[in-house]
DNA sequence: GACGATACGGACTGGCCGCTCCGCTTGTCT
DNA sequence: AGACAAGCGGAGCGGCCAGTCCGTATCGTC
């Protein structure tokens, strides 16, 4: 449905549908997904029909939208982890994830609870970046950097959390640098 | 609106308004506040028309199930922080706190978040436990069991991520344990 | 038991929103 | 330039849901 196109679209419409993805994106990400598709559409200056032309549901746009993110965040997170040494690469991931999904939640919720009911779509995305996490936490676990008592499924859920934290300390960045170090140091062993 | 009563009610009233608060207790909890009001009056066993005259909008049977929540755990707070010695007392009233609020953190947002856009009615149970808290947390800074890097807007924004940290291992208890550990561990001095 | 006050039920209304449909426009190819 | 496919816009439809209204039932009181 993303990648494998039958026919190339005409570039108006891909201009369009390109615009709409932007639009959603920071509509949904700013305003949560309450918002009508009649104002994503107008926003993106284009009608309803040609919103629905391209993605036939409300649904299927925010799952557009949370593909492409997931996407970025997989290709940020394996770069980071490449780049990074090891011992800091699992709480350096870490805080690119949360600090990616800012104000959007749902986002790192749906990678948290990948395949128990997301879409088939979303689940490549999610699960190459939870097995870069699980390699990350297996390393770190190895080295000594990160207690052992604490698994793949704790430290998905604690993603998802941390960013709700987060959410809540949108305006103070000092804080919010507090709260990672009260989660990385309560990470690493006792 | 809550304690002021003019008159008192007939006892069917008062009857159906328990059950109403009860069943919406319920429905808002396990399944989000998107439940219709009709669903909530039939299941209580009495007519939309009925609920609308208890609580002239659905907002405010919202606001009555959370004042009603809020209460409770301000009760069963004050009195853990009274009965559990004090270096220990702010942990356990955070585990307290997280797990009355299971699959509705919508409480402990509208905590965390409280008097900037909460309702007035909210604010009294709110300040009430926020005050708890923030005396709690000085005591256990002040005698060396807590980082003193760390204030009570961090304490709450916490409160509500460890919350939803939670939603995503609620089959998990021993999970959930080491989440806690993790968090304990990360507020302690290092 | 009878009477007024209080409360009840649920059909109905108005507004919102996702989605469709089709006459018109615009891009593309020769 | 002409012609045809591809794409567009937005009025309109249907369903859902919060909240109203009033004829009817129930409670409390004497």
């Amino acid at each position: 449905m993303s990648a494998a196109e039958g026919r190339p679209l005409r570039a108006d419409a891909a201009r369009n549908r390109a615009r709409l993805l932007d639009v959603a994106t920071e509509v949904f990400t700013t305003r949560g997904v309450g918002v009508p598709t009649e104002e994503i559409a107008r926003t993106a200056g284009v009608g309803v029909g040609t919103l629905f032309r391209h993605f036939p549901t409300k649904e299927a746009l925010l799952e557009a939208v949370m593909v492409r993110r997931l996407e970025e965040i997989a290709a940020q997170t394996a770069r980071l982890a490449a780049e990074t040494k090891p011992s800091q690469a699992l709480f350096a991931c870490f805080q690119l994830i949360v600090e990616q999904s800012a104000g959007k939640n749902e986002f790192v919720q749906a990678l948290a609870t990948a395949g128990v009911d997301a879409h088939a779509a979303l689940q490549d995305s999610t699960e190459m970046i939870q097995g870069q996490l699980a390699a990350l936490l297996g390393q770190a676990q190895r080295s000594g950097a990160v207690r052992t008592d604490f698994g793949l499924p704790e430290l998905l859920a604690l993603l998802a959390g941390t960013s709700t934290t987060m959410e809540h300390l949108e305006a103070n960045p000092e804080a919010r640098q507090r709260i990672f170090n009260v989660v990385f140091d309560g990470l690493r062993p006792h």
